[in-house]
DNA sequence: CTTACATGAGTGATTGATCACTCAGTTAAG
DNA sequence: CTTAACTGAGTGATCAATCACTCATGTAAG
């Protein structure tokens, strides 16, 4: 064998585009990303061979660095209020603490360059992760697709942090609000 | 006085760009745009100094344009649930009805080209049409923002249209659950 | 009314900048 | 040594924006 790809610079390339989408949007030039990521441009389509591809592995990169933090081993005992609320507050706080990730993520959620493939490998990770919970307990008898009660606690949690970020002053009460919402909506009455 | 600017190429520019940007994303080039709107691409710059403009003007062109389909005159006898429902299935069968006009709207929403005043003017008007309903009626007590409220209505809204747009055969199913959760999610329990 | 003139809308080839991607030469890990 | 990672100047394509020019329209002098 010769000289081995650096596992270093794999994440540090995904971690500058993802600064570079944050402020410059998804036409955040390949040049600038290599060099944020301190490697020369040629090295970036050593790693991916076309920025479309690096834009779709960031995607995920971010999606799994998010699922991370949200999802931590809770307390058995806990009840499922309690932990979904705590899942709930691990979301908006790491939005909250991470706006360039947060920023990303928005655009590329919405972006046609992400692939069908991308979001349906997104969609089986949040499912796999929380979706026992959706369906066991949510709406279940009104037959309602673990899909759409997980895309609606997305959007609900994206709208807080964005509230949030931009109103801190009244995080802690916006965090609660949404989460009642959330609750209230989502859970029979 | 010479030539007068003509409306018609206004508008026509504006429509196409709504075409370009769902099929292309914001990197539609302006010579795409200028050739569906039937002009010669330095025209375009003579209705919009710079495409960024451009943009400006289009996300609040659909804004309006989807108000107005929205927001129609309602019995005066109605509820505030019958108003808040009508106005509802107006927005879903908007959005499933004009899926190109939709997913421009989308993407406009978090591009980092559109202005703080752009943002402004998008929220004031939406304040304008409902704010009374909303700041009225629901969560007063608690004093919570009517922007907030309205930003959960609109995602919880965008994400029903785009699952009734992939899931068409259980349509007025998802547009009822859908408003059921934010029903229940915003009104006093 | 007629006609010369003034204005600015409309055009599309051109320009200069930028970008994704390549490749020949260089470096370093095994 | 061998081999593949690494480099960054180079390339061709693309794009936003410009510009010199044409021509439709409105104004006013005779």
């Amino acid at each position: 064998m010769a000289r081995p790809k650096s596992t270093d610079k794999q994440v540090a390339l995904l971690k500058a585009a993802v600064q570079a989408i944050a402020s410059d949007g998804l036409g955040a030039p390949t040049s600038k990303i290599a060099k944020l990521a301190g490697v020369a441009e040629g090295t970036l389509f050593r790693y991916y061979a076309t920025k479309d591809e690096l834009i779709n592995e960031v995607y995920l990169y971010l999606i799994n660095l998010m699922n991370e933090s949200i999802y931590k081993k809770s307390d058995p005992s806990s009840t499922l209020y309690e932990r979904t609320e705590a899942i709930w507050n691990n979301y908006i706080d790491w939005g909250v603490a991470h706006p360039v990730e947060n920023s990303a993520i928005s655009q590329l959620a919405v972006s046609e360059k992400i692939t069908a493939e991308s979001h349906e490998r997104v969609m089986q990770l949040c499912i796999d992760l929380h979706g026992k919970d959706i369906s066991d307990l949510f709406l279940t008898e009104q037959n309602v697709s673990t899909f759409y009660v997980d895309a609606v606690m997305n959007a609900l949690a994206q709208v807080t942090v964005n509230f949030v970020i931009s109103h801190p002053a009244e995080a802690t009460k916006y965090k609660q609000v949404g989460f009642k919402i959330m609750w209230k909506g989502l859970t029979q009455s």
